[in-house]
DNA sequence: TCGCGTCGGCTACCATACAAGTACTCCAGC
DNA sequence: GCTGGAGTACTTGTATGGTAGCCGACGCGA
């Protein structure tokens, strides 16, 4: 089979065809665009996206790897439930590599550095203005990135990365919940604040308040949506679909565009 | 091709194949079994260990991720060379987990996990006495994985071993150089001991002491042995080798037995 | 002696074929 | 109506076939 246009376009920005695979499905499980609990056969998702197994298959190990997708051999692949188990690990993580990165951050940060996450402050304000939930993900990651680059340990953010995806799953649902940007942003404010006076003790104490705001959410959450979660004693052995009608991962065609 | 008799039997007890030779390769690049630079062919892999260059692909995959192998395509799969900036950065997070553990076991930990801590001591101590170094590699693990679980943290361990293994691969070269067995067992020991006093400021800053010993060593081996390290602004394209003698994984046959 | 084009062999990537195993379905027997 | 068992359609795991691309060696020409 020729690879098709759309494909081979996407090719020469992205890289390889398991790498679009593998951001493709990543960004559609952490936006909830493929529900916990969903059925993602190899064979369905290599016909959807117009590539072979082979690709599909190799994007599904490493999201196995992340945590995100479950694994079943020979009865199939699912989309991982949230474990709340899972939860406080990730959220352990992010706190101690954020708070650790921050004590180094007071001492190391630029005023170019201070200067860019006040840049990210203002269009976060400016997404909640708009109430375009997406878009404040999106630069509430760029600024968490942001912060950890000034305490010049970049490169532990895609440790942090992969834990928050957890946590996001979750939030996901919380934010349209309970409208909480505001002050959510207040508490990144606070912390810029307390870091361009180089205060480590306070900056310190507004992140850990901010980081566990997020968590706290997640339980409201599940009262609310306990299908999405597992029990962590029980792991819940997924079903099959009926015969008829199978699920599909989403709209069709989805590496065209 | 029917699948080995040896292959079989390990799989009953590991797991499918791809598990068996991820394992396999992994444990052979932090053991240094085979050496940063050393080209890591998919079809001869296969070949040696009785596969097929699916489960090996994969396996080199997920090497990859981990930061143990460098893949480029079309040239070539290749034991990653250690590069300086990650050896900080895996020091960075490992010290933040670590240290944020310590800070919860001092609360939480029980009689039991600090007698489970003072046998690996003693089995170090062993260790030391028949100047077992690969031993005490092993028992230096399961250490510091014991003491992350009596946080209850033990969820994260497989990040902080993650990163652990970039700096092992260093360490496998100073160990028997500096012969400092003894002084990391009497750091061990002082951990255990201000832990069990539940004294966590000076528990915290033996922990720190000790981590970043073994960073000062790696500082020394990377004089010595420069081929095996990378330069950080150079990311350096490896080599073919000679188009006669190419060198292989290791000795044959690694999955029987 | 040096430079350039060509060719061969190797690579990882992707596609496809086969194998082993599970769960649902449906029908026979009671 | 209910239960049990064979059949079937699906699943992931593994093996193998083909393709584009890069590197290094070689030989020709200057």
């Amino acid at each position: 089979m020729r690879p098709k246009e759309g494909l081979h376009a996407a090719r020469a920005r992205g890289g390889n065809t398991r790498q679009l695979v593998h951001e493709l499905l990543r960004t559609r499980i952490i936006g909830l665009r493929l529900a916990p609990g969903t059925a993602l056969s190899e064979n369905d998702l290599a016909a959807e996206l117009g590539v072979s197994r082979t690709p599909v298959r190799e994007s599904l190990i490493l999201l196995a790897d992340e945590g995100l997708v479950d694994v079943y051999p020979q009865m199939g692949t699912f989309v991982s439930r949230i474990r709340f188990a899972d939860i406080a690990s990730a959220q352990f993580i992010r706190e101690a590599l954020e708070t650790a990165a921050l004590r180094d951050a007071v001492e190391r940060a630029t005023e170019r550095d201070v200067a860019d996450l006040r840049a990210l402050l203002d269009a976060q304000r400016d997404a909640e203005r708009r109430a375009d939930a997406e878009a404040f993900f999106q630069l509430d990651e760029e600024f968490h990135a942001r912060l950890m680059a000034a305490s010049g340990h970049g490169d532990a953010w895609p440790v942090v990365s992969q834990a928050k995806a957890q946590l996001d799953r979750a939030r996901r649902l919380s934010l349209p919940l309970t409208q909480q940007l505001h002050l959510l942003i207040g508490q990144h404010r606070e912390v810029v604040d307390r870091l361009e006076r180089r205060d480590l003790e306070s900056a310190d104490e507004a992140l850990r308040r901010h980081l566990r705001l997020v968590l706290s959410d997640v339980e409201k959450i599940r009262a609310r949506h306990p299908e999405l979660f597992s029990e962590d004693d029980a792991p819940v052995r997924p079903r099959r679909e009926p015969r008829e009608g199978r699920q599909t991962a989403g709209n069709g065609g989805g590496l065209h565009g």
